[in-house]
DNA sequence: GTTAGTGCAAACGATTTGCACTCTC
DNA sequence: GAGAGTGCAAATCGTTTGCACTAAC
């Protein structure tokens, strides 16, 4: 996953400014292998920002996901962000529904897919969900079971 | 997948009301293999019902899909719908990028992923994505090139 | 006749846009 | 100093809700 001071440079590079807030935002994604939604960014930022405003987190989310620093994927309840992987090599992921850390999985079910012919397939989608470690040890499904996640 | 009368019967048994809509909503579920929005069925509805409105439409799709009879999935454009396969037997999907028709693959890779003992799993999804063979022959992918799902 | 279903308007939440001000480069 | 980045307010989009009317049972 890209750290950091990777993302920075990314953007530096692309010809973006490094403005105070876009330190953060790459700090929380450079240290944080998890997904956040745009409003777990507003809330981690709008601490160190009293004045932040909705639009430019939005604007700074997009513009960062466009440059590929950030993937996003949509979840049932709304669309989340994390820093790109550095993209060695193709993989999956198991997602925590509770923290929504991911761990990689190399292991790729297209090679062993029968695919018809009459079917030409541009891409897949291979994600498992449950509980990590840490999540599972701090009964963490007692708390996700009320959200939307599990439905 | 369930047929239109399978819709109805569903419904009916478990007290709702069928009325005029719904019967033109279970015919096209039933009907129709693909994934349609809700902005998709007020489309095909508004042709029959004049006075549509998109608030019955969204009820009833919610409605539903909370009976089972319907099962929504998450593309990146949004939500969208097709009635429930008769759930014989757990399986996943091709789907074409086009026409959102879907095709059964009886292969399901979680027997085969290696998950480690610290992440236990609740769910997963896989699904492949691409061109079907009407879809193909008509060119379909120019057409979608410009498409979000593309993307 | 009762109660669910419907249309309408209005509310709502998430996301986007136009504009003037501010800061990085 | 120029132009990207920001905050603010307002617009937009998809979806939901409250209410009075209509229709299915």
């Amino acid at each position: 996953m890209l750290s950091t001071e990777e993302i920075l440079e990314a953007m530096s590079e692309q010809g973006l400014r490094i403005t105070d807030q876009r330190k953060t935002l790459a700090k929380l994604f450079g240290e944080n292998t998890g997904y956040l939604s745009a409003k777990d960014v507003y809330k981690h930022m709008e601490r160190k920002y009293s004045g932040l405003s909705f639009d430019t987190v939005y604007r700074n989310l997009r513009v960062m996901e466009e440059l590929g620093v950030l993937e996003q994927i949509v979840f049932e309840d709304g669309i989340k962000f994390k820093a790109s992987c550095s993209q060695d090599h193709h993989h999956h992921h198991m997602i925590c529904l509770q923290c929504q850390k991911t761990y990689p999985i190399s292991f790729c079910p297209m090679n062993m897919t029968d695919t018809p012919d009459q079917f030409r397939v541009v891409k897949h989608k291979f994600e498992v969900f449950g509980y990590c470690r840490e999540c599972e040890e701090s009964g963490a499904e007692d708390k996700a079971a009320r959200g939307e996640e599990a439905k």
